[in-house]
Formats: C-alpha cells, structure tokens, sequence
DNA sequence: CGTCTATTTGAATGTACTCAAAAGCGGTGG
DNA sequence: CCACCGCTTTTGAGTACATTCAAATAGACG
C-alpha cells in the first residue's frame, strides 16, 4: 500500500490505531503526477491536501508583472498546497507544479474534515505539523529581513542539501528573491573565496 | 475575570463547555507588564504561550551586527512568543518587549500541554490557529520575496490599521525588512503622488 | 549533431543602505 | 510660558546591493 508511507510519517508525530490506520488508507487516494503538470493554477478553489510520497513540485505565486516567485518547494513527506485556499474555500492566488515525475496522496476537503471529527486525534497531529510549518516560515521571514542574498544561499545549501542539486538555480533563486543572473553572480562570488 | 475575553475568543472558533471553560481559567495566569519591560529574551527557553489582553508588545531578532529586526508585532487579542523554543525546550534567539503597558495572560508549558491532552477539543482551537497563522506567514514571504518596500508598507498599513499608529517607524521599518532612513524617504514620495 | 533550456557575462540603471547632521515633537521642570 | 531634554523623523551625499536587458556560453537530451 503507497499509504504506508504517510501512515509511518503519522506515527512518529502520535502513534495509531488500526482504525485510524484504516481509515487515512481509506481516505488518501494515490496520484501519478506528470513533470510540467498543475495540481493547483491560479483561479481554481485549492480542494486537496497533498502529501508527496515521490518527486518534486514547487508552489509560486505570478505577480502583476508576470514573474513567478516560488513560495515553497516539496520533496518526498512534505506537503504542499494552498492552505489559505482550502480552508476558506477562496480562489487560491497560486500555482502549484510538478517539477518531476510524481507520485502524491491527496484526501479532499470533505475527507479531511471528517478525519478532524470522527478520528480526533488527527487534530493534535496537524496542530504538531502546523506549528513546525510555522517555526520554519518565520525562519524564513527573519533571514528575509535580516540577511543578504548572498547568506540566504548558504542557509538554503545548508537547509535543504536534498533539494538544491534537484532544483535548477532559476528556481532557487525565484524562492531566495533574487534573480537568476544575480544569483549566478552570488555563487561565481562564493566560489572564488 | 480577565479570561472572559480569552474564553471568548476561544468561543468563536469552537464552543467551550463549563469545564473548559473553569480550565482555561484555571490555567491562564492574568499578569501586567510595563513599557519597555521584557517577557522573552534572547538565550532564555520560552515557558509561556502569551495571549495579550492589552496593550502592545514586538518579538524581534538581534543579528550579528548588533541590528534589530521585529518579526512579529502582537496587540489586544493576538498571540506572541518564541513557539520553537516553546516546542523544542530550546534557548531562543528571540526577545520580547512590551511598547506599551500591557495586560497579557500566560500559561505555562506543563498547563499548556494539560489542555490539549484532558481537553482535546484546544488540539481543535490551536490547529485552527496555527492554520491561520501560517497562511498569514506565507502570504508575508510571498510579499517580501515579490514587493518593494513601497508596496509592503502600503500594505502594511492596509492590514493593520490598529497598528500603524500605534507603533513608531522606526519599528515598522525593522518589520518591513528597511532602514527607518529609506522608509521615511518612502513616506515622503507616496504623500506627494 | 542540432535544439532547447539553463547559466553566465557585462554595462547601465534602480533600489536600498550608511553615516552624519538637522529638524520636529512631546514632555518636564523652572 | 518657555527652555531644555530625549526621542523620532527627515535630509543629503556617497556607496553597496540587486535588477534589467541583451547576448554569449555551457549542458542536457533526443
């Protein structure tokens, strides 16, 4: 069963019953994604929460200009969609894309509320989950303020070693707030020294 | 009581019973706190969650040159702290100072950790907003990674509009990720457009 | 091998910072 | 009521960081 996979990551946060088991298996049905393929386009009402189980996808926002910022990437047991979206049942503002071949679980939006009523404990997992989310966003929005380019790059070399040799540097630099060009400079500086 | 606004609030995302009620009153501890006074500082392990009842208070980093940057502002009916440090028993690298003299009501971790596990219903309460605090967060990253400094203030100021004025430039600039000398510069171009 | 995309280069420009100093503003005491 | 203090805001000149645009180079892949 692909589920094992987020039934383990569900464990190590609290652990389940066969019930609770049963029914995420029950509920999160399995999904090959396409590189280059949408699971969200700006417009649509975000239905699902996502779980990669395989791949790579990036969430970026288009501004007014027409130029894309990557707001967050995710890998193999992160999750990706727009929060905001779902919960409020709004037109999201952002894209999310396959960046390789994938493999996801999404529950949609009834599945997931009747995971919080009928399976309590759900509730306690995703607050665990949440609150880390939230520990690594204002993370992100200090070295935003407080940090050059420059040690924004590092950070992200360090923070995510799994990530930066899968991703091309437009893309890192779209998530850092650079561009590319002055991203290329960063790095050519960065060698040097 | 001083928790009947806490209690409330708790209210509008999801019903409290009596005994909840009794708890939350039980365990949230009313304390005042001055101008100027710290209730974090940099190096200590965060031991409360702190809800602000009045007044105004700024949770801001101090970084290797000695320069401040406020991460978060926090007034009536808002949430402040260092929720890694809170989380992970670990020193903070955060400090929080009142603006304003201030009521706040605080429980300790152990008190804090009793309510999600004899009441499962605050597991409910604290994902929801967690939640929306992340989407908050994200929709910050979003604009500081996409928006000049102009359009992040005017945001700000259409966001905020209890704040504004009631905090100094000086400290919105450090929010907004600008010298006060730039954001004045800011000001003084949008008056004249 | 050619095609497509990603990365690098360079010059000109714009955005934001630094430092030092001046101006404005709210209280407080004489 | 005014003079002075401390703090915030503004100004300005010089500098650093980051962008734009156009073009060259390098890599990946069928």
């Amino acid at each position: 069963m692909k589920t094992l996979a987020l039934i383990e990551y569900f464990n190590r946060i609290l652990p389940l019953n066969e019930k609770e088991k049963a029914f995420v298996e029950e509920v999160y049905q399995e999904r090959k994604v396409k590189k280059r393929q949408f699971i969200l386009q700006e417009g649509e009402i975000c239905k699902h929460n996502t779980y990669v189980l395989e791949g790579c996808f990036r969430m970026y926002f288009v501004d007014p200009n027409g130029k894309e910022h990557n707001l967050q990437f995710a890998i193999e047991n992160w999750w990706i969609g727009d929060l905001g979206s779902f919960h409020s049942n709004s037109p999201s503002k952002l894209n999310v894309e396959a960046i390789e071949n994938s493999i996801i679980l999404q529950a949609n939006k009834e599945d997931q509320l009747k995971l919080f009523t009928d399976y309590p404990k759900f509730n306690q997992i995703f607050r665990v989950l949440s609150e880390n989310a939230m520990v690594g966003l204002q993370k992100r929005v200090l070295q935003n303020i407080s940090s050059t380019a420059e040690e924004r790059y590092l950070d992200f070399l360090k923070r995510y070693p799994q990530l930066f040799n899968r991703i091309s540097n437009v893309q890192i630099a779209s998530y850092l707030g650079v561009t590319p060009e002055f991203l290329s400079a960063v790095r050519k500086k960065i060698v040097k020294s």
